[in-house]
DNA sequence: CGTCAAATGCGCAAAATCGAGCAGAAACAC
DNA sequence: GTGTTTCTGCTCGATTTTGCGCATTTGACG
């Protein structure tokens, strides 16, 4: 107890995992960490310091630089599942019950694997004898755990921690067996001369597969996405038929999206 | 031991089931606890601590690390399931520790959706570059959950709420798509005269295709199992190459076991 | 291009922690 | 009472973490 407070009143002389996760706190906030800095605010030497930063970028969170290390700007698609899930939710939210408003009873519908779509099972709950197709493991446990009235059919395949979803080509192929009335996808960004565009190569195609087969291509899109640019294209703004977002976009954007067939879901 | 004494004119020598309550409040509320702050909190030896750590952890409540534990966020995913997880908690768990030392790195092991297959990937940190193969949601993600060092493929299929796991005719084919170094699977019932038993038809072909798709299929039966029959025939005790047990099974049990080629695994 | 202080990685030894096994104490059953 | 079981603390060899020395690399400065 005595040696505790001792340690306490020294600083904090703590040890292992609860120093690294310091240091992912200041990696967070400042973005950039220095090897003496932290040694001298820890009570650790540098070496033991240089050995931390060494398994953080063994994990892909940073890149080492001489003399510290800088947080690697991370595509949110490698943020834990259940983070991603928390931000924008009142969005997420806002989209998931204007959408689920095109689904009616009977309907065959898709789901990807994001978090977006990962709302909209709780706003299912009235409709009739629902089939639900999803690459999300996460979406069909919970499709349970709500109790919907529906079948859920999961494609399968090799898990993926980040999204909690299946890829590969075996989720494709499973995919491919199902047109759907209605496809719910989401991804990282939307610009009007990029279209849609996301991280993960992978995804995407799975995504596109998801479009393909279904008779209604739903993108389920919040305020923050439009105008942005992620690297991988999912498909351009023509080939989608509808997209529900939480903001009344601008003119500017419903005028494109009007041109493009598009319709357009928001709130009011 | 003197000490000890002294603990006790402190106060809180605290014991048995109150002190690991008093662990897991700490837990709830720091999200880390380590040994050796415990073990002054408590008066007790970091020993102590250290087993009562190890049995939060066979709970799959915390996750140890060098020095100390982890509170597993365990963020949805629970209850109806969880119900019939407690039951013979204690059993599956001897038999799960048992059953994974059966497993080496860089093996494919397959798991079928009961909960005494989902207690087996907590014993599994240990081996390195696995495969796990499953019809089961639930365990899909608790590997996830877990940060099993292994890659997950999970069969998809139509998704049963009883299990948590996959059936259906996509789901048997996708199991007969790997062969694997060894198959994990529970029943029902085992009795000598109409061997291995199950209640549910879709679940019991995919057992078999299981074990059709093996070089070792392993039998994961509690002492409460023996003697019992349920209807639909998974297979005859021969087809078995191993059977883990949370009790030494009964002479004739062990005969019975032994001509028929099985190797049987129980404690001591 | 050369110099030099600082930072780095590597190996090693000290320290802390771990798990397994053993033995004593307390609780319990008969 | 006797025997059994459970819990606890301790010992010991093994493992992990940490700090330090040392040769090497880096990058700023002249």
């Amino acid at each position: 107890m005595r040696k505790i407070e001792q340690k306490h009143a020294e600083g904090e002389s703590i040890m292992g995992l609860e120093r690294i996760d310091f240091i992912r706190e200041q990696l967070k906030s400042k973005k950039v960490v220095y090897v003496n800095q932290l040694a001298e605010k820890l009570f650790v030497s540098p070496s033991t310091i240089r050995r931390d930063l060494g398994h953080l970028e063994k994990e892909g969170l940073v890149r080492r630089f001489y003399g510290g290390a800088k947080l690697m700007e991370h595509p949110s698609n490698e943020i834990p599942f259940f983070t991603r899930k928390e931000e924008n939710l009142a969005a997420k939210e806002i989209i998931a019950e204007l959408a689920a408003d095109l689904v009616a009873d009977n309907q065959v519908i898709s789901l990807d694997a994001t978090t977006t779509a990962a709302t909209l099972p709780r706003f299912l709950h009235n409709k009739e004898n629902l089939k639900i197709i999803t690459t999300s493991a996460q979406i069909a446990l919970d499709c349970l755990d709500l109790l919907l009235p529906a079948r859920i059919f999961c494609t399968g395949g090799w898990l993926s921690a980040t999204s909690r979803g299946f890829t590969g080509e075996t989720t494709r192929m499973r995919i491919a067996e199902y047109y759907t009335d209605l496809a719910f996808f989401s991804a990282r960004a939307f610009s009007w001369e990029n279209g849609i565009t996301d991280v993960n190569e992978e995804d995407v195609c799975l995504k596109q597969e998801m479009i393909r087969r279904t008779r209604k291509a739903v993108f389920l899109c919040d305020h923050t996405k439009f105008d942005q640019i992620s690297y991988r294209l999912v498909c351009g703004a023509a080939e989608l038929d509808c997209l529900v977002t939480d903001r009344r976009p601008s003119d500017e954007w419903l005028k494109r999206l009007e041109s493009a067939g598009v319709e357009v879901i928001f709130p009011e």
